[in-house]
DNA sequence: TGCTGGCACTCCCGTCGCGGGAGTGCCAAG
DNA sequence: CTTGGCACTCCCGCGACGGGAGTGCCAGCA
């Protein structure tokens, strides 16, 4: 049904639309790229692309623009991803370098993606159950209040002060600490119930009430609470051009404040490894149907920590938004594995 | 100059063109208040008020909208703080309660005043040069390397790995751990180095160098470090009326992104117990200045922890923002203070 | 001196009509 | 299947126009 030569129009069609953002026609086509045919022979082209719904035109006598089904046609088929330019990769060197902290990590990266893309850009922070735990602390802040602190091999730290049923002595909190620690270190969180799991037993009957409890807490505090944080810059890229949004980004930008909907946007990937895009109506948050996201998962190798990602017009550049998502995040995930 | 029907003129003015975001014209205003004069007498008081720089009109035939400086007299010396609906109070109580930790009472307090005021909210969290001490651990990760976990009264909780330049045993970290315990618990950050000062002299010699390598670090995570963090939300609120941004909303997201910027507006105050309004021009952000910001601190009684605020067009319902941004400090400080 | 009604004037704004132009769809010929 | 030609459609910018809201000024009146 579609030759070679209307995958080549449409590509021409994305291509033009994506960087003037005006209905293209078939005379400015066939002059601009050298498609070696004439206007008549890319009308009947663009007319059998329009009747597949790959793209549509404003009014009758308009030029061409894209639909959502010709954006996913684009990337699925017919564009690969654009290598990023070596001032690209020396500008996501020095952002990333000099990084203190978890924090700071995050907030310059989501702050180098949106520059980079010029887009809004989006970026989950570690996330809990996927990470293993490099030290647990259990202060003794008062007789009867203990202080879990959490800290995870990327440098996430979580707390939660917790009040005992019974007083402890300095010693029983030090023996909780040590039974704790022996079998925690290292491992990760989704495997702490496992881990955890013959504790019971193997304590003093004396200590066995509190530590029970203390086990719930910190099972809790690790594994169930659902903590997600994410970072988000670059909103203001939403404005650049005012036509692509005429009178949505209120939706826009309310779905973006909405931590849930960020979350979801960025977890729901099968495979964490590979870049995925969510073009338009394929978008399952109501307010984000005009827009494109563009998401990939990061972490060491294989394992995912979290995901990341930006959110634009579905006129965007995706050839581009793709390698420079995928580059952020091979080089972010390197950065907080390495340390 | 100027008497009382005149700032009554400005005070309809103001009402008018807040509520309807349109020029109000001499006739329209005679009649809609009470003023008990005739539109030609309105006129002659616009002309004066206009001669005063209060108002303008965007051409020759239109109504008048107030300026900066109208705004400005409007709101000290025409209008008076409007008291919370009883709606208003039950939401912010049902809001706020029912917090888990510090970043959750943040977090609902910025989408609360975002929803109360409909503007944008600006939450600083809880400073920490204005906190006290309730916890400072120091946890033995490894042989040389130390982590210090500093918790304050707010609940927040700050943490900062040390390597040290030799290996110290469990009882040296322990009388580190009891040395700054003893000096710092329940001591104001301010007051640390003072606190501090005589440890060296105190402490057995054979410690001493890495001692005062530790106290470096722990005054630079206390004091020095000016890691202030805010929370924002309800940036929506901006496009709820296109015109009150037509080319300018840009600028506004750039800089309500810039956290350096948001400090800049929230911690600008003399008196932390006042609410503060700055109105378009008289902000020193360069891309405020078609906004206004109403800012107040928080905290326990006298000192402040921090700041909060909204940031809308100088358009704003004045008397009613003061109200509710005042309420939600005042009700925020207590519960921070409260446990 | 200050308020008022009257009146001319200004200027915005929505509407209409009018070309120009870009683009399309279709057709017949190569 | 491609191509040139051609009629047609519809947007868009422009200027003209009239209504209307609002102003500024002035003269009269308390």
């Amino acid at each position: 049904m579609l030759d070679d030569r209307k995958l080549e129009v449409l590509r021409a069609i994305v291509a033009d639309f994506v960087s003037t953002n005006e209905p293209v026609g078939s005379k400015a086509l066939a002059e601009r790229h050298q498609l070696g045919v004439s206007p008549a022979t890319v009308r009947n082209d663009m007319a059998a692309l329009e009747e597949e719904g790959y793209i549509t035109h404003p009014h009758t006598s308009a030029g061409r623009i894209p639909t959502d089904r010709g954006y996913r046609l684009f990337v699925d088929r017919l564009s690969s991803v654009k290598p990023l330019s070596s001032a690209e990769r020396r500008a996501i060197q020095t952002f990333l370098e000099g990084a203190v902290d978890l924090d700071d990590v995050v907030r310059r990266t989501v702050k180098l993606l949106a520059q980079l893309t010029r887009q809004v850009a989006v970026v989950q922070y570690p996330s809990l159950s996927r990470s293993s735990v490099r030290h647990l602390e259990i202060v003794h802040l008062e007789p009867s209040r203990l202080l879990l602190v959490l800290i995870t091999d990327t440098g996430r730290v979580e707390q939660r002060v917790l009040e005992l049923p019974a007083e402890l002595s300095g010693e029983e909190v030090g023996q909780l600490r040590q039974a704790f620690g022996q079998r925690l270190h290292g491992a990760r969180l989704v495997d702490a119930p496992a881990a955890l799991s013959d504790l019971p037993d193997a304590a003093p009957p004396g200590l066995r009430p509190v530590l029970t409890s203390v086990m719930t807490v910190v099972l809790e505090t690790l594994v169930e609470r659902p903590e997600e944080r994410v970072a988000i810059a670059g909103t203001h890229n939403l404005t650049r051009s005012p036509l692509d949004f005429p009178r949505t980004l209120q939706p826009v930008l309310e779905s973006l404040e909405e931590q849930v909907v960020l979350l979801k946007l960025i977890g729901e990937v099968n495979d964490p490894t590979m870049v995925h895009v969510k073009i338009g109506e394929e978008n399952a948050v109501e307010g984000l149907r005009s827009t494109s996201v563009v998401t990939v998962g990061y972490g060491p190798d294989q394992g995912a920590y979290a995901g990341l990602g930006v959110v634009g017009p579905t006129r965007m550049d995706y050839p581009g938004a793709i390698g420079q998502v995928r580059a952020v995040a091979r080089y972010v995930g390197d950065l907080l594995a390495g340390p």
